[in-house]
DNA sequence: GAAATTCTGGACCACCCAGTCAAGATAGTG
DNA sequence: CACTATCTTGACTGGGTGGTCCAGAATTTC
C-alpha cells in the first residue's frame, strides 16, 4: 500500500501558543493529518471531482475548522500540493540523490542502480496503485495547469525539481563513464520525465503490470550502451 | 492551427428520412458540426469541467436539440470520443500505416520517417496548441479513467489502436533492418505510447517548445543505433 | 390544407456547490 | 473564578448543476 509513503506517524504537538499570554483550547485535530486525507483524496478524484462535502467526510473536521485553519477549497489544494511534494522529496527523491552506500545491502549503489530504483518504486508505489495510477502533480497538471497560472507553476516547479535529480545522478554516471558514448544528461534526464509521467496516464488507461513494466525498460534503456 | 486537423467541410446531409412515410421538417443543425464544438470544448476543459450551459453555448443549439440528438452530457461525451478516434485516425494515425511513397516529395518513405512524421505532427497540432496541450484521450485517462469502466475500455481501446499502428509501422522498419538490433518491435511501439501521451502532461505543465522537442529526440532514440 | 416532426425559448425541478454565520459546548490559561 | 480561543453543530445563502417539460413557431411531405 502507499499509505505509509505519504501517512507517517508523528508526535502529536502540544500547545502551539505557549509564547503567548492567554491561551485558551488548542485545535484538537492534526493538520498535518487531515492535509494528508485531502491529499489522499484530491489525489484520487481530482481537484473539481472532490467537493466539501467530500473532504469534509474523509478529513472528519468540522467545516468550520476546515476554512479556519486551511482558508478555501483552492487555499487548501495548494498546500496539499506542497505537502505532496515534501512527502515525494522525502519519499522518493532522496533515493535519487542518496549516493555511496546502501543501507540494508552495504554495496556501492551507481547512479544508474539508483535511477532504476527510484522508478521501481514510483511504479510499486503510485503506478500500481488501483486507485492512484498516476501522479498528483501530473493529474493536476492535465486537470488545471493550463488554466491556473499559479497551479501550472507549483506542478512546473515539481517536475523540475524531479528532472534536477535526475539530471544530478544522470551527470554522476557520466562522469563515471557509465553512459552511452555521446550522452547528454540534460535531455536525458527529461526524456526520463516524459516516460515517468507518461506512465500514470497508461495507468489510468487500463495498462498492465508487464506493459507498464516494458516501458519502463526501455525508456531506461536509453541510458546504457 | 489545429481545427482544420478534426472540423473538416462536410455535404449538409438533407431528408434523412426519405424511407418513412410521413417526414416532416428536417435537423436545422448540423449533428457533426455541433459534436465538433463539444469536441472543443471537453478537449479544453475536460468532462467536469464543461457544464451543460458551456456546451449550449459553444454548440450553439438548444437544450431540446441536444438530449434529442446526443442524449445525456455522458453520452454526448461518448460520441465526442468516438468522433476523437475518428479524426485521430483518418488526421494523424493514417500517416503511419501510408507507406510506399510521400505524395508532395515523391520519394520513399521508411516506417521511421513515417514514425517522426508522427511525432512531429502530434508535437505541432496536438501539444504545442496553447489550449489543447494534450491528447483528449489522454486527458480523460486522468480525470475518469479509473473511475469510469466504460470510458476507460474506450480510451484503453484507442490507446491499443495507436501502438498496433506504431507496431506495424516498427514491424517493417524491423524487417528492413532499420531497427537496432535485439529489439523488439511490441516493447518498442508501447514505449513510443507512452513517450506520446507523456508530452501532453509536460505540455500543459508549462514545458517549452524546446525541452518537448528534446523529449521526442531522446524517446526515439532507442529506436536506431 | 392537414399531419408530422423539429425547432426555439423559457419555466421548472431537486439537488449540489463553495462559502458564511451564529450559538453554545469545551478546554486550556491566569 | 474569569478569560480566551477553539471546538461542534446546524442553519443559511446565492448560484450553479444536469435534466425534464411544455407551448408555440417553423417546415416539410402527403
Amino acid at each position: 500500500m502507499v499509505q505509509n509513503f505519504y501517512a507517517q506517524e508523528r508526535p502529536r504537538p502540544r500547545a502551539y501558543y505557549q509564547h503567548l499570554h492567554e491561551m485558551p483550547r488548542i485545535k484538537e485535530f492534526e493538520p498535518e493529518a487531515a492535509l494528508d486525507r485531502a491529499l489522499d483524496l484530491f489525489w484520487r478524484r481530482g481537484y473539481e471531482g472532490t467537493s466539501l462535502r467530500d473532504l469534509l467526510d474523509h478529513m472528519d473536521i468540522s467545516r468550520q475548522s476546515l476554512y479556519d485553519t486551511f482558508g478555501d477549497k483552492r487555499s487548501l489544494f495548494l498546500k496539499v500540493l506542497a505537502r505532496y511534494e515534501a512527502l515525494a522529496v522525502e519519499g522518493m527523491l532522496d533515493t535519487l540523490t542518496r549516493t555511496g552506500w546502501s543501507r540494508p545491502i552495504e554495496r556501492p549503489l551507481t547512479a544508474l542502480v539508483a535511477i532504476r530504483g527510484f522508478f521501481e518504486l514510483f511504479l510499486a508505489e503510485v503506478v500500481l496503485d488501483r486507485d492512484r495510477g498516476s501522479c498528483l502533480m501530473a493529474n493536476t497538471a492535465i486537470e488545471v495547469g493550463h488554466t491556473d497560472p499559479e497551479i501550472q507553476a507549483v506542478v512546473r516547479a515539481y517536475f523540475g525539481r524531479v528532472e534536477d535529480a535526475l539530471h544530478a545522478a544522470l551527470a554522476r554516471a557520466h562522469e563515471a563513464g557509465e553512459l552511452r558514448a555521446g550522452s547528454e544528461p540534460r535531455a536525458l534526464a527529461r526524456h526520463l520525465v516524459n516516460t515517468l509521467y507518461g506512465l500514470g496516464v497508461m495507468s489510468r488507461a487500463g495498462a498492465g503490470r508487464a506493459a507498464l513494466r516494458q516501458m519502463v525498460d526501455v525508456g531506461l534503456s536509453v541510458l546504457v550502451a
